[in-house]
DNA sequence: AGCACGCCGACT
DNA sequence: GTCGGCGTGCTC
């Protein structure tokens, strides 16, 4: 019966872009491998950190030529099993190798060859309870100690120390102090957590109710909820009326938030509010403190796990809920490698844990809607904001055959100048950077171009520089057209940087603020530039997408958006969708009870049927009209697309390889190949591209079609040479 | 993806 | 004569 020296046969799971799994031998001389854990593998001629996802297999792989592993790497999983099966069906509906879904799955810390550390801890500080030295003892003259003192009751339970010196300043005296009157003890709490204080839930509206009553009617099992509510409507409140039921109940919540919207508002809201264990998983964190929230919530300790796309692989044993907050937002789709959608594993995620999901956005995407439609989602709406201001009216302004001064038309300046004069703030949106987005010759149309990619460079620090938004390249701007030699070399269009320079020309006493990639290099900058909009020192904003969402104003009411025909007339099919959640998002910016706001469009094509549903109706309009086109279209929610994209540093490479790709097309009447096509700029960074998308109405006929595809894909003449990707529901058709 | 092996041009 | 170009083949 003594089995246990045997070498066993595992499956293991490395980060190479190689399908199925690579066996292994165990070695007697080793912990026991179970399925989950990190073992350290010889791979080839390198050594690799992968998973064991099978123990026991079948291998075909003849026995001389399997090697024993090198190390097991953990003494407990670090996937359990609903993580596995999470992952299995991502890599799957995907397409990405399971090792390399898995590595990205995994805090960078724990892809690492270092063996799995001891969970961190750290310091921090629990009241003790019914203490008779607590009805003794007199703190009158004390008020810092009375203060953290009742802070830490209120808690109910340890508050880390570190989240006290970032709240109090400085307390370690204080809480020495208060130890030794017995009051408090010192206790360790698992490193990466913070600890949250108990705060009070406003009243509800009588709207936020209703929202509330609908979300607990969808029950407790897999219930997954659209809750589209316009901005200032109180959604935040919502998701915490509904999380406070979850954690009292014992069970973990996960929300997620776009980089953008993971503000540190958010994060001190959920801190001040729940009386709990939080994780916070963000861009800004070291790998160390990922990894230390990663351990946590597997073992069971955080009680929210707040955090960006890849925090939907957190695991978390007894998860009772999920939030994707601003559903919506494009950053939940990965762009490279594993290309994941956030809020579809999500949901995915909640089924499978038959758990209820909350997707949150005043401008839903209109796959999010279809579904709410469709019954597949409770619609839970939010039509009024909690503090009664109304939405302000959205006007366009026709700049046809109308000067424009640095991008701005003369109506636009009209409007804007009796807000600015009434103390008011303004805010101007351009969807580009830069001072100009192309240097023209007016003798003979020479445009500067990029030497790598096919698209013009943008112009920056006036007219001195020149730079590509595609590949990086930078260079100084020519005083005389390289072509004719004449120095009649003029800006075309307007950046924000020029767009700024006109108004400080036309508001010289205006304090203005401009918000874009390059004006917040330096670090600190946007939060110092935040601060004097709040203070109301800066009146006048100018900025792209960033300023759109995550931060209020309270002055604010009036936005100009100066390009919204980007929007109308591009070859990406989403376009006028991201263009309407935008205006639709810093409308929302606007107004406030006692300042009503309003919104202009300057815009070329004011009759443009879209344009005039956003307007007339609203995002809900738009949505309605949007749907329809694309249902015309056979476009998503209603088809269903993968993309096959391409790129060599051939001119010709692209296509042969796509052609190639779509002659392996099974015919099939449910199954079209649109293309192959050059992307619209072909070459980026010195590399030809070109795409091929596949369609299908149908949704699981898509799958055996991409399975083919990377079976022989690899093996097409000339394939070597390309690089190709397979992006399933791809968000960017550019 | 790495990382090796493998055959053809300009350098100590 | 070698160092090194990247073509192609493999990884349990």
């Amino acid at each position: 019966m003594e089995t246990a020296f045997q070498p066993r046969l595992i499956r293991v799971a490395v980060p190479v872009p190689l399908h199925g799994g690579f066996d292994y031998l165990t070695r007697n001389d080793m912990p026991v491998a179970t399925v989950g854990m990190r073992v350290l593998v010889q791979f080839g001629r390198r050594k690799l950190v992968g998973v064991i996802v099978a123990v026991d297999v079948q291998s075909d792989v003849a026995a001389k030529r399997l090697r024993a592993i090198d190390a097991v790497l953990d003494d407990s999983p670090v996937f359990d099993a609903g993580q596995l099966r999470l992952l299995r069906w991502a890599a799957r509906y995907y397409h990405c190798p399971l090792g390399e879904a898995l590595a990205t799955a995994l805090p960078v810390a724990l892809r690492k060859t270092r063996t799995d550390k001891a969970q961190s801890r750290h310091r921090g500080w629990q009241a003790v309870a019914s203490s008779e030295a607590a009805a003794t003892t007199n703190l009158s003259r004390a008020p810092k100690q009375r203060l953290l003192l009742d802070c830490i009751a209120a808690s109910g339970t340890a508050i880390a120390h570190s989240s006290l010196l970032a709240r109090f300043g400085a307390v370690t005296a204080q809480l020495n102090a208060l130890e030794k009157r017995g009051l408090i003890t010192a206790v360790e709490l698992p490193g990466g957590l913070e600890q949250g204080v108990a705060g009070t839930a406003p009243a509800l509206t009588a709207e936020q109710q209703a929202a509330m009553q609908a979300l607990y009617q969808a029950g407790d099992g897999f219930a997954p909820a659209l809750l589209e509510g316009v901005t200032g409507s109180g959604k935040t409140e919502i998701y915490f009326q509904r999380m406070a039921t979850v954690l009292a109940s014992g069970r973990q919540v996960l929300f997620l938030a776009p980089e953008i919207g993971l503000t540190p508002q958010l994060i001190e809201r959920v801190r001040s509010r729940f009386a709990a264990a939080i994780g916070v998983l963000h861009s800004q964190r070291s790998e160390g403190e990922r990894a230390d929230v990663w351990r946590a919530a597997r073992a069971g300790d955080a009680d929210i796990v707040v955090g960006t796309r890849s925090a939907v692989f957190t695991p978390m044993p007894k998860l009772g809920l999920i939030i994707v907050d601003e559903e919506h937002d494009g950053s939940y789709k990965q762009q490279d490698g594993f290309r994941y959608h956030a809020r579809d594993v999500a949901l995915r995620r909640a089924q499978l844990a038959a758990i209820p999901i909350v997707l949150g956005s005043a401008t839903p995407a209109l796959e999010s809607l279809h579904n709410a439609e469709a019954a597949r989602y409770a619609h839970v709406r939010l039509a009024n904001r909690a503090t009664g201001a109304v939405m302000p009216p959205i006007n366009v302004i026709d700049v046809r055959s109308r000067p424009l001064l640095g991008g701005l038309s003369e109506p636009l300046l009209a409007r804007i100048e009796p807000h600015l004069a009434a103390g008011n703030q303004v805010m101007i949106f351009i969807n580009r950077r830069g001072f100009a987005p192309k240097l023209i010759c007016h003798d003979c149309g020479w445009v500067a171009p990029c030497v790598r990619c096919d698209a013009p460079l943008t112009l920056h620090g006036g007219i001195s520089r020149l730079q590509c938004h595609h590949c990086g390249a930078a260079e100084i701007a020519p005083k005389k057209c390289p072509a004719c030699s004449s120095e009649q070399l003029l800006a075309l269009g307007a950046g924000t940087e020029r767009v700024a320079g006109a108004l400080r020309s036309r508001f010289p006493q205006v304090a203005i603020a401009r918000f874009d990639r390059d004006s917040m290099a330096r670090k600190g900058r946007l939060e110092a530039q935040l601060a004097d909009v709040a203070s109301g020192a800066t009146q006048l904003l100018v900025g792209t997408q960033m300023l759109a969402k995550g931060h209020d104003f309270a002055r604010l009411t009036c936005v100009g958006v100066l390009d919204v025909d980007g929007g109308l007339f591009s070859a990406d099919f989403r376009a006028a969708e991201h263009m309407a959640q935008l205006v639709t998002q810093v409308a929302g910016r606007a107004g406030r009870a006692q300042r009503p706001g309003e919104v202009w469009l300057q815009t070329r094509h004011p009759e443009h049927p879209l344009l005039q549903r956003l307007l007339s109706g609203g995002y809900a309009g738009f949505a309605q009209a949007a749907l329809s086109e694309r249902r015309e279209a056979d476009l998503p929610p209603f088809g269903h697309l993968a993309l096959l994209r391409a790129e060599a540093h051939g001119e010709a490479e692209p296509m042969n390889f796509l052609s190639a790709a779509a002659a392996e097309v099974a015919q099939d009447a449910h199954l079209a190949c649109w293309g192959p096509v050059p992307a619209p700029m072909q070459r980026r960074a010195g590399r030809y591209r070109a795409h091929l998308l596949l369609h299908a109405m149908d949704r699981h006929k898509l799958h055996p079609a991409l399975d083919h595809w990377q079976q022989v894909l690899p093996d097409v003449p000339g394939a070597s040479r390309v690089r190709w990707s397979i992006d399933v529901d791809p968000q960017d058709l550019l």
